[in-house]
RNA sequence: GGAGAGAUGGCAGAGCGGUUGAAUGCACCGGUCUUGAAAACCGGCAUACGUUAGUAGCGUAUCUAGGGUUCGAAUCCCUAUCUCUCCGCCA
């Protein structure tokens, strides 16, 4: 949610910068709502004080013991034209409300302008894809001919995107979670949680996948709704929390599966483990102080970065474009780990800065000791990976010829000393 | 799933139709006293919105949430959510 104030104040700079995103926003419905709201709120709260004086003087003089019918009859035309004003401005309310919950968050300035991910811009690369002096297999047909890897089983039990893992490369995957997990816990300061993987309608809409993205999520038959990503049980933790300023920052991690629909991506990445309906991610959430969300960005995305080095697996990072950006997110940087049957970077890991837009629509605030008012907190999430793609990415990179996969150096501890992973 | 009890400010806890935004205690902040500290005493201490040049003043709302009764609701009624106790079931 953006901040009312500044729509108030400097609409023509704020539709400027949202349709830089492809929003389209109706300035001219806005400033009406605004008008009417401001003449019905006036209205209807200085009718409520009329009321409450009168009301008031009715108990006094029912204490003293005189005729309180002439004050009876004095509020009650008040009650009529309170009751209408009231609702009249509840509807406009809801319909202001209906826009804010809407509009997506405002990019920094520093982000490039841009329709789609063609305008996203390369900030780094690290590593040298390796070169195979064989013809290099993508990891549906490693995975068919170690026998670990199964999506017709899958699809017999739940239907297309779905995957069965099996042997060492399920404990491949659970090896790849643990060292995660380990890394930003030790090495990058983090504490973990383990979180409900079912939210409410309130958690999903405090991190902004609500109302918009409804088609995104799996719905549950009492209302609850798979979570997409463990940033929506994290970063709800601090929803209508008043902090104190040394709380900060708060860094967060778990891993969890994430839900999601992929609807609108028919007939994309159909094979393997790219798009799953469920796949495991281990997450990182920052609840930060204003003034320091750039630089726990930058932090971040260098945490999910020392992951990708720590495996030697080949990345580049690069800024999201204002269109390609996500609803909740100011700047966003995606880490794009190299693919080598597909000859390319596929994305891994999506780190945004988000400021106070979620912290406003799940009131998360901190009391800092030189403003007497509690302030936003600003929240970042990151994937420290997505780990099902970072499966892709060892079984393709680490490929031999016969299509065995070495283990990366620093998994070994997590496998039992398997060095390698043969065939059934 | 069944039966019962409850949800009040940072915390504990009173109030149970009328000047209650809410007693009291604790915590916290400022002051007096003290060489300093403690104690004691004095004072302060919610949030949001509106209006406004204003973090001043004034107004409005908020005692889990949403509805209702009433001139007036923290207090009465209904619904939802959550918590606790007992029973049942269960990894």
């Amino acid at each position: 949610m953006l901040d009312p104030q500044l729509l108030r104040d400097d609409i023509g700079a704020v539709a400027q910068k949202l349709a830089d995103r492809g929003y389209d926003l109706d300035v001219k419905a806005w400033q009406d709502l605004e008008e009417r709201r401001k003449a019905l709120q006036v209205e209807t709260e200085s009718l409520q004080s009329q009321r409450t004086k009168i009301s008031k003087s009715i108990g006094q003089a029912k204490a003293k013991g005189e005729d309180i019918q002439p004050l009876l009859d004095q509020v009650a035309s008040i009650g009529d034209q309170l009751e209408k004003s009231k609702a009249d401005l509840q509807q406009v309310f809801a319909d202001m409300e209906q826009v804010t919950l809407y509009v997506p968050n405002l990019a920094q300035d520093d982000v490039p302008v841009g329709q789609d991910e063609e305008d996203n811009v390369e900030v780094r690369t690290w590593g040298q894809p390796p070169s195979f002096d064989f013809e290099v297999k993508d990891h549906v047909d490693l995975g068919a001919m170690s026998g670990f890897m199964d999506a017709e089983s899958a699809a017999t039990l739940s239907g297309s995107r779905f995957t069965v893992l099996s042997r060492d490369l399920a404990r491949l995957q659970r090896a790849l979670t643990q060292f995660m997990l380990d890394t930003h816990i030790n090495d990058h300061g983090y504490d973990e949680f383990y979180v409900p993987y079912l939210v409410n309608d309130q958690a999903m809409l405090g991190s902004g996948q609500l109302p918009k993205f409804a088609d995104d999520a799996f719905i549950t038959e009492d209302g609850r709704f798979l979570i997409p990503t463990a940033e929506v049980p994290l970063t709800n933790l601090v929803s209508n929390e008043i902090l104190e300023a040394d709380q900060l920052p708060i860094k967060m991690t778990a891993h969890t599966p994430c839900f999601r629909r992929e609807a609108g991506s028919y007939g994309k990445d159909t094979k393997g483990l790219i798009r799953q309906h469920q796949f495991d991610k281990v997450e990182m959430v920052q609840i930060v102080h204003p003034e320091l969300s750039n630089q726990a960005l930058e932090d971040m995305t260098s945490h999910a970065e020392n992951i990708l080095k720590a495996l030697k697996l080949p990345y580049r990072v690069i800024v999201l474009c204002t269109g390609d950006m996500g609803f909740s997110a100011a700047k966003t940087y995606d880490i794009e780990v190299w693919v080598p049957a597909q000859n390319t970077y596929r994305e891994i890991s999506s780190c945004s800065n988000c400021e106070d837009f979620q912290a406003r629509r799940m009131q998360a605030r901190f009391r800092s000791p030189d403003q007497k008012k509690p302030q936003l907190v600003h929240t970042l999430n990151g994937s420290g990976l997505a780990v099902g793609r970072t499966l892709l990415a060892v079984m393709e990179n680490y490929q031999n010829a016969d299509g065995s996969i070495r283990v990366p150096d620093v998994l070994q501890q997590y496998m039992g000393g398997v060095k390698v992973i043969n065939q059934c």
